[in-house]
DNA sequence: TGTGCATATATTGTATACAATGTAAAGATA
DNA sequence: TATCTTTACATTGTATACAATATATGCACA
C-alpha cells in the first residue's frame, strides 16, 4: 500500500476546512499532521503550503500554520470576486448544459438535502459550494473553475466567521431554479439567478465592523 | 548576509518568465537553480512549487519543472477570465484614483516607453503587464489583484507562444487614455477602455488551431 | 545501420538530522 | 505577588543523505 501524496493531504485537509471540521484559527502542527497521515514532515509541509496558497491557511514564519481568519475586507472581496466570475460562468454553462449534466446536478442537490435533513451542516455547506464548482465545470472554464474553487473554500471560512444565524443555513431553493434554467439552456435566466443567489448569500452575512475583533490583542499587535 | 528566501526566488524566476528571459518549455533543474541562488534544493523546490501553483511552471513527477506552454484552450481561458475581472476593476479604480496614483501611473508608462525605445521587449512586456496590476492595486481589490497577477503572468506565456508579429508589440497608446479616464474619475470610460484594450490584445494573438503543434510529438504523446 | 537489452549516470522524491526560533516553566530579585 | 531573567522544551526552518525514477550510454545481435 502506497503512502499518501501531498496533494491528497491537501484535498483532505481542505475539505475538512470546507466542512467546518477545522475552524478558522485552528492550528495545524506539522508532526501532528504527519503522524495522522503516516508521512514525513516534508510531505506535510508541501500540503500546508498548497493550502496557504489557496488562502485557507496562514503560515507565520517559525510559528506554523493555522486556518485563516478572513478579515471583513477579505470577506467582502471574496464575494465581490465571485460576483464578477460566477454569473457569466452560469450563462456560459447554460449554453452547454447537457441532459447528463442536469442528472448530475439533480443528484447533487438531493445529496445536499439529505445532508441537511440529517443535520450535517458542515457537509451540506461543502456540497452547496461544490454545486457552484459543478457549474464552472459545465461551462468548461478550467481557469475560472480554479479561481472559483479558492473563492468558494474561502467563502466557507467567511461563513464560519460572519454567518448571522447558524441554524437558518442554506434552506433556499435557488439551486433548483438554477438547474431549471440550465436545463432550458436559458443563459439570461441562469446569469440573473446566479447574481441574485450570490447577493442572497452575501446579505445573510454580518459584515459590519465590530468591536470584538480587538479581543485578540495579541494578533492585532503581532502585525 | 542573509540567504535568499523561497519567495524571493519565486519573484525573480517569475519575472524572468514574465520578461521572456525564460521561455515556454525551458527546463529548471533543481540543483542548477540552487547553485545560482546559493541555497539548498529544499528552498528551490518551494519556489518551483509556488510557480507551478501560479501556472507558470509545469511539474511532472520525477521529470522536473519547466516553463508552462499554455494550450490554445488555456490561452483563450486566460483572456476570458481577464475580460471578466479587469473592466470592473478599472471602473472601481477610477472611482478611487488619487493624483498620487496618476503620478505613479504616468511614471510607469514613461518607463514602458523607455524600455521599448531601447529595444528591451521583454522588459516592456513585463512593465505593460504590471500596469494592469497597478490598476487593481488602486482599486484596492487584493483578492482580484492576486488572481490577476497569475493571469497576467500567464498572458506573457501566451504572448510568447501565440503573438502574431513579434516586432509590432505594444505600440498602442491605450495605457495613456486609460490613465486619462482614471484621472477624471470616469468609471464608465475606464471600464470601456479596458474592455477594448483587452480585446485589442486578444485580437493580436493567433489563436487558431495549427498543425505545427504536432511538431513536438514527444509532448503530444506524453499526455 | 538499427533495435533491444543491460548498465551507468543524472535527476527528482522523501526522510531525517541538526540549526534556528519561539514558547513555556522555573527560579531570582524586589 | 509581580516582574524579570534564565533555562528547558517544543516547533518550525534548512541542509543533506539516501531511495526511487528517469535518462543516457555502451554493447550484443540481427
Amino acid at each position: 500500500m502506497k503512502p499518501i501524496t501531498a496533494e491528497e493531504i491537501t484535498t483532505q485537509l481542505s475539505e475538512a476546512v470546507h466542512e467546518h471540521r477545522l475552524k478558522p484559527g485552528a492550528k495545524l502542527r506539522e508532526d501532528e499532521v504527519s503522524e495522522v497521515f503516516g508521512v514525513s514532515r516534508t510531505i506535510v509541509r508541501q500540503a500546508l503550503r498548497n493550502m496557504a496558497f489557496d488562502g485557507l491557511l496562514t503560515i507565520e514564519k517559525n510559528r506554523g500554520a493555522s486556518v485563516s481568519k478572513p478579515t471583513l475586507k477579505e470577506a467582502h472581496e471574496v464575494f465581490q470576486a465571485r460576483a464578477l466570475l460566477e454569473p457569466s460562468t452560469a450563462r456560459a454553462a447554460a449554453e452547454r448544459t447537457t441532459p447528463a449534466d442536469i442528472d448530475r446536478l439533480q443528484r447533487h442537490i438531493e445529496e445536499e438535502h439529505r445532508a441537511l435533513d440529517q443535520g450535517q451542516l458542515g457537509l451540506a455547506l461543502k456540497l452547496s459550494g461544490n454545486f457552484h464548482l459543478e457549474i464552472a465545470r459545465i461551462a468548461d472554464q478550467h481557469t475560472i473553475e480554479h479561481f472559483l474553487k479558492q473563492l468558494i473554500y474561502r467563502s466557507s471560512l467567511v461563513i464560519a466567521l460572519y454567518w448571522k444565524r447558524r441554524d437558518a443555513l442554506c434552506e433556499n431553493n435557488t439551486h433548483n431554479t438554477l438547474v431549471e434554467a440550465l436545463s432550458k439552456n436559458d443563459g439570461n435566466a441562469a446569469e440573473d439567478l446566479m447574481t441574485a443567489h450570490l447577493l442572497n448569500i452575501y446579505s445573510q452575512l454580518d459584515l459590519r465592523e465590530r468591536e470584538e475583533e480587538s479581543i485578540s490583542l495579541r494578533d492585532a499587535l503581532r502585525q
